[in-house]
DNA sequence: ATTACTATCTCACGAGTAC
DNA sequence: TGTACTCGTGAGATAGTAA
């Protein structure tokens, strides 16, 4: 449980970043409140509590005011930090999918398997899928809206082509693991027969068969992102 | 500059810890409300002004609310953490004194060259020091405060003895720099003729020749402390 | 210049409650 | 069960000012 009140923490904060730690520092109310972008009285008041709930002590040399913090003010920060800390980095950073698997019809099959598609993946994947598309009607909106969302994220780009008779789109690929299990990759297509709540996979092997899944059971599909904390 | 109100801090961590950074997670504002220690109509009001700042975004399915943080709301807890990661990491991890050089009256000199405590500090601070100890008179305050505060950190013991006349008191060694270049060692002395205001420093060599100061001048001692972050 | 009091205001919170 | 209104209270902010 944190003690410390959350408007004392940028004040807190900015005496750590002074040098306050070990070290009795002279500093005046209104400079400190510049800091926090308070007023003076807000970082006179914020002295005298966090003096009185033991976080800092002052000393008062005539007219100058040097603060230090306290090792309890120390924990206490520290505390927040690590509260911060690890809700930031347990964050997991995978888009998740779930719903149920609908029969391919077999469509989806054919066009990846031309040679204008499966050379691109043999290249760009390291496999040539397996000829039959997974199709996964998603259960709720909120993978509908993940799935407009992928669109942030960087995919491996399969580019379209034509064979003289007719132009195929483009696919872009999220490399993902089917019930945590089954590599594969969700594919967006840039022509697509299907609405936005159903995805396509493939796979290097047949996933139905690696899952022991059928039509019309539950599967979880997790695409990786980047966790970088922006900025 | 933070645009994150403080009280949505905790409401965001909790957020991220959910895994609500690149999923839809459902969530209840009364199970939100316990675990950010407020009632359930605070969680609601939080969730409502993160959605309309653009920290969240939200999805109904039915009665059920799922709610997702966007790349803003990442984005602005990072600078939080960032903020506080510095301050508490560029927190400088010694404990300085100040004050001028006074004469030493060579008996504080006499005490350390004893066999008794020079055959210890040959073997616990690897040097016999030069014999003559340097008294410097602190300037302020907080130095006296910050010398007695030294107690709280690690030290290397040096044991009293007795020579059959008379026993002589441990002293407290604590390796230091002097004016950031001279390696050199604040002792606390067990009984000592000194009042508060002065410490006393030896070193393997002259102080005041390597420093080229002499009495009266003004000098920087800084102790290393470690900077552990308690618990 | 300082710090910190008093008065005042605003807004965060919780209680009660509608839907 | 849910969410989110209204409203009363008081914590936390600033302004003015004393010392």
């Amino acid at each position: 449980m944190l003690e410390l009140k959350l408007q004392h923490i940028l004040t807190l904060a900015e005496l750590f970043a002074k040098g306050a730690r070990y070290n009795f520092v002279p500093i005046t109310t209104s400079s400190l409140g510049k800091s926090i972008h308070r007023s003076q009285q807000a970082a006179s008041k914020h002295l005298l509590e966090l003096e009185s709930d033991g976080y800092i002590e002052r000393l008062r040399s005539g007219k100058r005011v040097s603060v230090r913090i306290t090792t309890k003010g120390h924990v206490e920060m520290s505390k927040i930090f690590s509260v911060l800390k690890s809700s930031l980095e347990t964050s997991p950073s995978f888009v998740e999918f779930k719903g149920t698997i609908v029969s391919g019809m077999g469509e989806g099959a054919y066009y990846m398997s031309m040679k204008g598609y499966a050379r691109q993946f043999k290249s760009k994947l390291g496999y040539v899928p397996f000829p039959g598309t997974l199709n996964v009607k998603l259960k709720d909106k909120e993978f509908i809206e993940a799935k407009r969302s992928l669109d942030a994220y960087p995919a491996i780009m399969v580019s379209g082509f034509s064979d003289g008779k007719r132009s195929y789109g483009w696919v872009k690929c999220y490399p993902a693991r089917v019930n945590n299990s089954v590599e594969a990759a969700l594919i967006l297509l840039e022509r697509t027969h299907h609405d936005d709540s159903v995805i396509e996979l493939i796979s290097k092997e047949n996933i139905k068969k690696m899952t022991k899944l059928a039509t019309g059971s539950q599967i979880t599909i997790r695409v990786r992102v980047p966790s970088k904390p922006p900025q």
